[in-house]
DNA sequence: GCGGTTTAGTTGAACGCTCAATCGCTTCGG
DNA sequence: CCGAAGCGATTGAGCGTTCAACTAAACCGC
């Protein structure tokens, strides 16, 4: 027999709604200076930026896909959009004949250079502004624990 | 002259990757839950929510807007799927012939008593069963916080 | 090596969101 | 009153994401 639902309490209900509201908000604000500054959604600006992290600016798909915790089909399509606009290529890997590598273009590095400064400064202003060195701790210690929590199961 | 940009030190890039991490794997798990368990994505199930909670279950649209955070073009092709599920329905306002009145139908109350259990149980297990009472008070207090400060700019 | 099962990556359709344009109604200054 | 500005809501195009196939190559056991 099903379990009774155990409710939100009013706390917790608290807790999500302006969780919720406030995490919408944020990424809103920041995909949309992002789209009217530099032309890309953040998600995007995230592939280009894993991709200038990696040694000689190269991924395989599979490990960039993990990096930007996004799916196979979502990175295949994002990568025809960024090769599409010159930002990134894709060259057949040399010893998975299955593989592709994503390469982050000059072009691709001078359009995450022009994006970097004003995203940076929407982080900051949105988000570490607002909150006390304090809280910046707990919210990094939260996050991590959800991350191991979610990824973990 | 443009100022220099103040870059993330270390322990600001790894909270804001945690957060970023965290915040979209959990969106994801719910939204993905949700579609599959109730057939409805997350924005929609919340849609559904404030109008019950509504007085006569029945809101403006603007203010039906207002109360899920979203944008009145997003709210509106929201209303015409969710009419077309027959979940609301949609009447003309009494003291302004331009408005609409969004209702909550029997059916669109039994879709969300249907959902709810499942959904509430999926918020518990990925949020509030990850985090130590202490968190999940300084997770109010830091969404709090944002959302005054991205709201009140 | 051979057949079956993973794994890497792509594709197309369906869907939800954004943005800009639009339309009818209301409000307000003169 | 009347015209102009503002407001409430919708529309359609374009884009990004998801999901479910699908292709091709690699791996595994025997």
């Amino acid at each position: 027999m099903a379990v009774m639902t155990r409710w939100l309490d009013p706390d917790e209900q608290r807790t999500w709604r302006a969780f919720l509201t406030a995490s919408r908000a944020l990424m809103e604000n920041l995909d949309r200076e992002l789209q009217r500054e530099a032309g890309m959604p953040h998600a995007y600006y995230e592939i280009l930026v894993r991709l200038s992290e990696a040694p000689q600016r190269r991924l395989r798909m599979s490990d960039l896909a993990e990096a930007t915790g996004s799916s196979r089909s979502r990175l295949s399509h994002a990568a025809a959009r960024l090769e599409a606009s010159g930002w990134i290529r894709r060259e057949e890997c040399p010893t998975d004949r299955r593989g592709q590598v994503a390469v982050l273009t000059d072009s691709g590095i001078a359009a995450l250079a022009a994006a970097a400064p004003g995203h940076v400064a929407d982080v900051r202003r949105h988000l570490f502004d607002a909150l006390s060195p304090t809280q910046v701790d707990q919210l990094r210690r939260i996050s991590e624990t959800l991350v191991d929590h979610l990824t973990g199961s």
